[in-house]
DNA sequence: AGAAAACGGTATCAAAAGTTACATAACTCA
DNA sequence: TGAGTTATGTAACTTTTGATACCGTTTTCT
């Protein structure tokens, strides 16, 4: 890919020439399929990616259950490496593509001398740390004080608006992963929901009314 | 009190002695008595408080049962208030001191502009930002996977810990509200640590053993 | 001292969620 | 086409947690 294509790519959050300048001379670009590990439990990170197209699913695991934690979309970065690249450390989380995307990737040292360098550059840090931790603390709430069965159907909602379709195309099984729960309980639920009216339940996919 | 005494009592952390002497012209110092309320939630926060003394225990409350977000403790901020400092917004969990405290704020206008001007601020504000969200992250985790009981013997141990000493002194009820649960369900589960020897039970405290 | 509040113990019941097991339908692919 | 895989439905059961109620004891406050 050319450099001016991937300039065309950047977020236009970063308004400084000399700072897209730097960033298409240190930066890496590279492609990933569906379902590739980005970052992984422990992993020690020396690297800051920013998404230019696609999504990374950014989630915990503890032996056999996961839990969502964010997703990682276009222009934004993982706040897990950018942890990181502040404090040394590796990643608790894991990401994962959730389709095919490109990623643009940064030495982490860079992270630190561009904040102090560029204002956008620090603007957008502090803009990650702070709509990650709002989405964290969001469900945090959620996970503290909603009961499943509500939790679920927010899921299916933020779905059908974030696609701007009812029809949400997701298995039973992965639904459980996203909340941290079995697909037993799922399927309970989504039976439920039914009955009650709400969704329309097919194989491989959800129809909300 | 005393300018002088102020800048004594700084983190160390503000090393530009202009940082330091711009926090005494502009801040205010204030003090709170125990359990008096230093941000609420739904307020409009125009001010960032740095604890100097004392504690600030964050929270977050639903209806009659609440959850513990973190401390703030000396020489540190709220995040909440960071976090509005930078967006206007509104406070979406409550602060109050556990233990008469004494506080510096500082109007928020301030927050952005010392960050170009002073790299040791805005060092304490990655900072902050980092750990709250490491913190935060650390109480997802448990209240998404763990359960009660292992989530109250964490907390003891914790407190044990930081104290120094086995003898944890606070009420059932008290510990119900740090771990978003109800009196009843802790006093059954510290019964049965005791009748498993992991602690012995006394009226307003519990001995770690 | 006496009342009120705080603290803790415990029994009973209900609800929510997880576990196990098994069955059927649909889809995939060699 | 037929075997293997994926997706879903559902029953039965257990565990965890929460809700309610009532008790006695200790502390606090006037």
């Amino acid at each position: 890919m050319e450099k001016t294509d991937i300039l065309a790519k950047l977020p236009g959050a970063f308004t400084e020439s000399a700072l897209r300048q730097e960033m298409i001379t240190h930066g890496k670009f590279i492609t990933v399929n569906k379902d590739d590990t980005i970052v992984r439990e422990g992993q020690f990170l020396d690297f800051l990616p920013i998404v230019i197209t696609g999504e990374i699913r950014v989630f915990q695991q503890k032996e056999d259950r996961e839990i969502l934690l964010y997703y990682v979309r276009e222009g934004q970065t993982c706040m897990m490496s950018l942890s990181a690249a502040y404090f040394s450390q590796t990643s608790t989380s894991y990401g994962v593509a959730t389709k095919p995307s490109e990623i643009f990737v940064f030495p982490t040292r860079l992270v630190n001398e561009w904040q102090l360098k560029y204002s956008s550059w620090n603007a957008f840090l502090i803009q990650t740390f702070r709509s990650r931790y709002d989405e964290l603390l969001g469900s945090f709430e959620s996970v503290a004080f909603d009961p499943i069965d509500k939790r679920l159907l927010t899921y299916l909602k933020n779905w059908a608006q974030k696609e701007n379709s009812p029809k949400i195309v997701i298995s039973h099984q992965n639904l459980a992963y996203e909340l941290g729960t079995t697909r037993v309980v799922v399927s309970r639920i989504l039976k439920g929901f039914e009955q009650q009216g709400k969704v329309k339940l097919f194989r491989g996919y959800i129809q909300l009314k």
